[in-house]
DNA sequence: GCGGATCAG
DNA sequence: ATGGCTGATCCGC
């Protein structure tokens, strides 16, 4: 969609070691004004500026004005940044005034509040889609809405998610800023997804690769793990977790397969022809492997042990200024080439559809014509996400549009991509509607539909009926009010 | 403890 | 609302 929108759209791919390198300089920055800030991920940061503005004898914004002109000196990086009472304040104030800007939050209890009262429940950092969505539904938009309504969140939503918003509606957080590397490490894990895959022995052999994976991760981490959990994601995208507890704990690439392969075994059966998408595997209850963190025999000396200041080296190359070379004029042709064969396969593939539509009615569906081509679609719908059939028949028809716009007059009428349904000329309408036609319950009904029975028919608009539940957690409330009759699950509230 | 689900970045 | 990936946490059972 982007590219139909934007043709000279060029396409990056992603650099980590670039941003790595960039995020080491800009920490070299902030290190200045706190030497134990703490990264919260590649680009954020808190810290704690008090002794700073003591010895300085600088106003807090005036320290974080000068911040930011270093790192931008220093960097050629504009940041963003809330100046505030606490750690969860900050985060909200530094998305007030984004991009490169500012904002103080003065730390009076009577500002603070007056600022939660106004402020939307989502921009809170552990408040999402979800959560927004189910607060809404008891008349909570705002953070002030919080206490007004506090009688029905303990009930409906458990005690920690009670303490947890009151503190909200108050504006607490913490104020203990750290050093990232302090902080234990819980898991560690990888996961790939791939083409949908049934075969049993491909399975294994994806979950040997996934393992030997996951072993790397644990060499450079320096873990263990005493339980190990195998992650499965179904072509109807419903993911499913086995764990076991293997009697010591594992580490190796062997031992790793030879746990999980049973778990994977196991599913199986459960799910006779299950067919994946996705396989991960991940340890949890850490042991460590640090020396520091062993005594004298060799026995761990804490269960939970902070991770390693890791200071990865990268062997990229870069200019002066710490940037890789870029953009590469070998990338930009090659990619630019790539997006060209695309649109002439595109191209082709709606003349075939077209044609084959108009002289053979009733018209192949999107998918019955894709299909035929050999594109996978209903079981691997990320073809669409790529962009690869739907904008083929977009191209279809703003090419037909195009052909037939001179005399302007003209029965006006979009197609559904997906579905094939024509749809009004509406961009925001047509928009909605694919979103239902990609929607994930959508897919999974459809999938279902499909395995369920072999000869299809007709398809069935796929996107009102589906698109208007979308909201809903169909498979929680059936069963709730099923098994527990008056006592209704929350999850049954909001649907 | 297990498995599902939400959330963040 | 959507994809992929890593990691944390909470809840019901």
């Amino acid at each position: 969609m982007a590219d139909k929108l934007c043709p000279q759209l060029i396409h990056v791919p992603l650099n980590f070691e670039k941003y790595t390198a960039k995020a080491r300089q800009v920490r070299a920055v902030l290190e200045q004004y706190d030497p134990r800030f703490e990264s919260a991920s590649i680009d954020e940061a808190y810290l704690n500026i008090t002794k700073y503005c003591q010895d300085h004898n600088m106003d807090p914004e005036d320290a974080v004005s000068q911040m930011r002109e270093q790192v931008f000196q220093e960097t050629k990086i504009t940041i963003s940044a809330g100046i505030a009472a606490n750690a969860k304040l900050a985060k909200i104030c530094s998305n007030k005034n984004k991009p490169n800007g500012q904002f103080k939050l003065p730390s009076e209890r009577t500002t603070i509040l007056s600022f939660m009262r106004d402020l939307p429940t989502r921009k809170v950092n552990g408040i999402g889609r979800v959560l927004e969505r189910e607060l809404d539904a008891i008349g909570v938009k705002t953070c002030g809405d919080i206490y007004s309504h506090r009688q029905y969140i303990n009930r409906l939503f458990g005690e920690k998610a009670f303490e947890f918003l009151m503190g909200v509606y108050l504006g607490l957080g913490r104020t203990d800023v750290k050093p990232a590397e302090e902080h234990a490490r819980r898991s560690v894990g990888t996961e790939s997804t791939f083409h949908d895959m049934s075969d049993p022995q491909e399975l294994r052999d994806k979950l040997r690769r996934t393992a030997e994976s996951l072993e790397e991760d644990l060499k450079r981490t320096e873990f263990k793990g005493r339980t190990l959990c195998l992650k499965v994601k179904l072509h109807t995208y419903e993911v499913f977790t086995r764990q076991v507890q293997p009697p010591k704990a594992v580490f190796t690439a062997d031992e790793l397969y030879n746990y999980s392969l049973p778990m994977l075994q196991k599913l199986e059966k459960e799910y006779p022809g299950m067919k994946l998408r996705l396989m991960g595997l991940r340890c949890t209850h850490l042991v460590s492997m640090k020396k520091a963190d062993l005594d004298f025999f060799g026995r761990a000396r804490q269960l939970n042990t902070p991770n390693p200041p890791q200071d990865s080296k990268s062997g990229v190359e870069l200019d002066e200024d710490g940037w890789q070379k870029w953009p590469d004029a070998e990338f930009e042709d090659a990619a630019r080439e790539e997006r060209q064969q695309d649109l002439r396969d595109l191209e082709q593939l709606s003349q075939e559809y077209a044609e084959r539509a108009s002289k053979d009615p009733p018209p192949d569906d999107a998918k019955t014509f894709l299909q035929s081509k050999g594109i996978g679609v209903g079981n691997d719908y990320t073809r669409y996400g790529n962009g690869f059939a739907w904008r083929a028949l977009l191209e279809a028809e703003s090419q037909k549009e195009a052909e037939a716009s001179p005399p302007k007059k003209r029965i006006e009428q979009w197609n559904c991509p997906i579905c094939s349904l024509p749809q009004v000329v509406d961009e925001r309408k047509f928009n909605e509607h694919i979103d239902g036609c990609l929607s994930r319950q959508t897919i999974k009904e459809i999938v279902q539909q499909g395995s369920s029975t072999p000869e299809r028919k007709s398809a069935p608009p796929l996107s009102q009926a589906s698109t208007a539940k979308k909201r809903g957690r169909p498979a929680a409330v059936t069963k709730s009010e099923k098994s527990s009759g008056e006592k209704r699950s929350k999850t049954s509230f909001f649907t």
